[in-house]
DNA sequence: CTGAATTTTCAGAATAAACTGAAAAACATG
DNA sequence: CATGTTTTTCAGTTTATTCTGAAAATTCAG
């Protein structure tokens, strides 16, 4: 069996602790974000995992109650950001993330659009509608503004389907695109 | 005097109804998003405002006390969307949104670069350069996966730059190089 | 079918975020 | 400088969100 050097150890400790500051960090910035811290650590938790793991041992790891490691990991199966997959001789469930960036992209992109930029089209569409036949000054410049705001959110949700539309190299077109 | 018609009074009322709908459901939006609720719909009054408003109208209009306008008024300035301007013969501060589309886009683009990319760029070169030089496989996996994430975020980071440089009609050469 | 293992739910507790209202500070006017 | 006006601050309250922990439901093996 192999030794452990002295640099052996100090670098196990030194990794775990880049890994823990890596999932704290991570769930801070998904609060400004706007998501929840814990579904953000266990994200990152998951992402630099090389095993899937299961709710007791997310639990363990982040310190987190059973109810709060199961609704937010099953957020994050939802979101499409995380799978649950089987291991072979396990009762458990196990838990892994997608860990290639361009499809986490993707989907980031896709439940967006869904959640932040389809219900805006909605609301604006609708105004646009209301005020397109009225008269008044101050009618019509409502009607101009909303209509504004209503093509951008339209061509910004064009976007979005563009970019979750793309295949696995689309980084390369987009930056082609972007910054050629 | 211009006579009130009928259709004159129910365009106005129909107008109010419209504008109130928009505040409202912009400001649900806005939690949807990122920032409060009452931003949100500060916001949208101001956009669709012909005139400058002063605090006391905002708290009138949206029935908020005075300590919560000023404070998401004054947000809104630091965000850059919104302005003070003056207005002759008064004394009181009178604030206006900026109305055009492609002006606001470049300021969402600039601001959630500083306030979401770029402390997650800090996070995770921090984590790159820590994990460079380790050894192990599982730090190399480590390694790896946090690269890629910087890699990406740090093109994030430049599209952010590209949007938030490009003059007035840049919708048009985005929209030409995205689906052109 | 039985019982142990596991997942799911959810009422109440804890925490975080937003808001109020009034007092203090800053400002303008004569 | 005295006074009335407007802005700013902030301690305390309310509201919204997130989390806990235990009970109920489900699943599976024998």
């Amino acid at each position: 069996m192999k030794v452990n050097l002295p640099t052996d150890e100090t670098e196990k400790a030194a990794l775990k602790q880049a890994r823990d500051e890596f999932v704290s960090q991570w769930g801070a910035l998904g609060s400004q974000w706007g998501i929840s811290r814990t579904m953000a650590q266990i994200h990152a938790l998951l992402m630099i995992s090389e095993q899937p793991m299961t709710t007791d041992e997310l639990m363990d790891e982040l310190q987190i109650s059973r109810g709060n490691a199961h609704g937010n990991v099953k957020e994050l199966v939802a979101w499409g950001l995380v799978r649950q997959v089987v291991v072979r001789g396990e009762r458990k469930e196990f838990f892994e993330a997608e860990k290639d960036v361009w499809e986490i992209a993707r989907t980031v992109a896709r439940e967006r659009k869904r959640r932040e930029i389809e219900p805006a089209l909605g609301v604006l569409r609708e105004c646009v509608e209301k005020s397109s036949t009225w008269k008044s000054a101050e009618a019509q410049a409502f009607h101009q503004q909303v209509r504004q705001l209503e093509e951008f959110v339209s061509f910004a949700s064009k976007v979005a389907d563009q970019v979750s539309g793309m295949k696995h190299g689309f980084a390369l077109q987009l930056a082609a695109k972007l910054l050629g």
